[in-house]
DNA sequence: CGACGCCTTGATCAACTTCAAATTTTGTGG
DNA sequence: CCACAAAATTTGAAGTTGATCAAGGCGTCG
């Protein structure tokens, strides 16, 4: 992954692992010492699956990272420098899509932060990376990183995990393909980055705002619809008093149950 | 998974490992005379987890093995005489579904022979397992299993490959359920059924006679479709000369290219 | 045979798509 | 900052696909 747009002419920025500044905060706990500077703010170290390693070894995989931003729409590659690599997500939300000869489009998957993105022992599954938002990433080469999985049965297990609840996604996700309608896709996707995103809290428990991280067009390649229909269907839940409609990629859920409600009945 | 049908009543049997004798050819290399008589024969063995094991692993995992059979409909589950289980399927295919409060249903996965039933280090997903067709298979107490993936961890690995394999087959048909019609998913189930039941050849390559596992009800769940409009597109094949309807169970491919192509073209 | 389960076929209907156009937002250059 | 062009979104009207409702056929099992 990194470095992108198939032709060659990106705006994406790599930048040297020494040279972070921006998004590493360093003041840590003294625990922290030890755990390379690069690595010591990254959620990966926790949830992601970086969280396996000691610190020796994630000093040692941290010499061969390469951090690297990308813009909205931009293709995601395993490759950086010529060479095959791995990526966490650091931040922003990479989305996985199929494409059909003639041009239909589906996206089979989104990826958040800490998320590891990848196929270590595993053959293509032809789907194409792409960046839904601005996106960063950090990324190693495919050899150190499979190394580090032989030596680290832990970090393969976290793999494992991670696959797990991906199959378990899409699952959920062709129950909602398959089975409702365009209003409960719609309150589905809606629910989905709810529980996704880092809820911005509201006061209480059941508001929350919610910045979509997708425009209508990859909404409606993620629910199977076409864009017209999601943009109604918006404004059908509006109209109910479901959401509330900030700008076109905020939005208010006043109340999360009947979101909820709405993903899973048909009536009014 | 044994012992069915939520209520009680049930025609399963179940056979104790000693007692199996039609399905076990007993005749076998030299080679084998280290395997379990119970595993000589089974499937599981090379293409499946239990290839991961030697022949003492495998010794020691059939001492708790227990073999049984299922019914076409049955409702599959993880226990067999109050143990928690896991399963290989020796024969028959497995049908995964999701259910709605409402009665709605989707078939999210099948599961053939000799795939690996059960989700080690995982917590539910909420699906339910349900024979398709009649179903033969062969369990081992949880416990008893976690700790053979704890010493053998290519087993662990080759269920991940499974995972992953189950990862992308459920990617492939989300694209199926959201952007494809009615003629292409119909016509992308039969291709998914040839390729997945090992095919009959008649004669040259092109031409196979396939047995379909699921009655028109459960390719209509799988399809995200009514029973009605499966049974419109079938013949909608048929007239096109794509397939032939030997019996509602039993259908000749006459050229497995044309299928293909019906399955993601439009037109006729 | 007769009942039941399963599948097919037909007619009508509703949901979603398609086509078309208006409106809002965003980006760019002066 | 404004003007203007391009992109994204919304809205409306008409068209299609697949769902729903309703019969009828076929095969199996008692």
């Amino acid at each position: 992954m990194v470095l992108g747009k198939a032709g060659g002419l990106s705006d994406s920025r790599a930048i040297k692992a020494a040279g972070i500044s921006n998004t590493m905060t360093e003041r840590k706990d003294i625990h922290n010492s030890d755990i390379p500077i690069i690595c010591q703010a990254c959620e990966a170290r926790h949830k992601g699956v970086c969280g396996a390693l000691t610190s020796d070894q994630l000093t040692r995989l941290s010499r061969h990272t390469t951090k690297s931003a990308h813009s909205r729409e931009e293709e995601l590659h395993n490759t950086f420098e010529d060479q095959e690599s791995y990526s966490n997500i650091l931040s922003g939300v990479v989305k996985l899509t199929k494409l059909m000869s003639d041009g239909r489009q589906q996206i089979v998957g989104l990826q958040f932060a800490p998320d590891f993105m990848g196929r270590p022992f595993s053959e293509q599954n032809q789907v194409t990376m792409e960046a839904a938002t601005n996106v960063r990433l950090c990324s190693f080469p495919k050899s150190v990183l499979e190394d580090m999985l032989h030596e680290a049965p832990d970090m393969q297990h976290r793999l494992h995990q991670q696959n797990l609840e991906e199959l378990n996604e899409a699952r959920e996700w062709l129950l909602t393909l398959g089975r409702k309608s365009a209003v409960e896709k719609v309150a589905s996707f809606i629910l989905l980055i709810a529980t996704n995103i880092d809820p911005e809290y509201n006061g209480d428990d059941q508001s929350r705002v919610l910045e979509l991280p997708l425009r209508r067009a990859d909404i409606a390649d993620f629910l199977g619809l076409t864009t017209e229909t999601v943009s109604r269907q918006l404004t059908n839940l509006r109209k109910r008093g479901i959401i509330e409609i900030e700008d076109r990629r905020t939005i208010k859920v006043p109340d999360i149950n009947r979101l909820d409600r709405a993903s899973r009945h048909v009536g009014s």
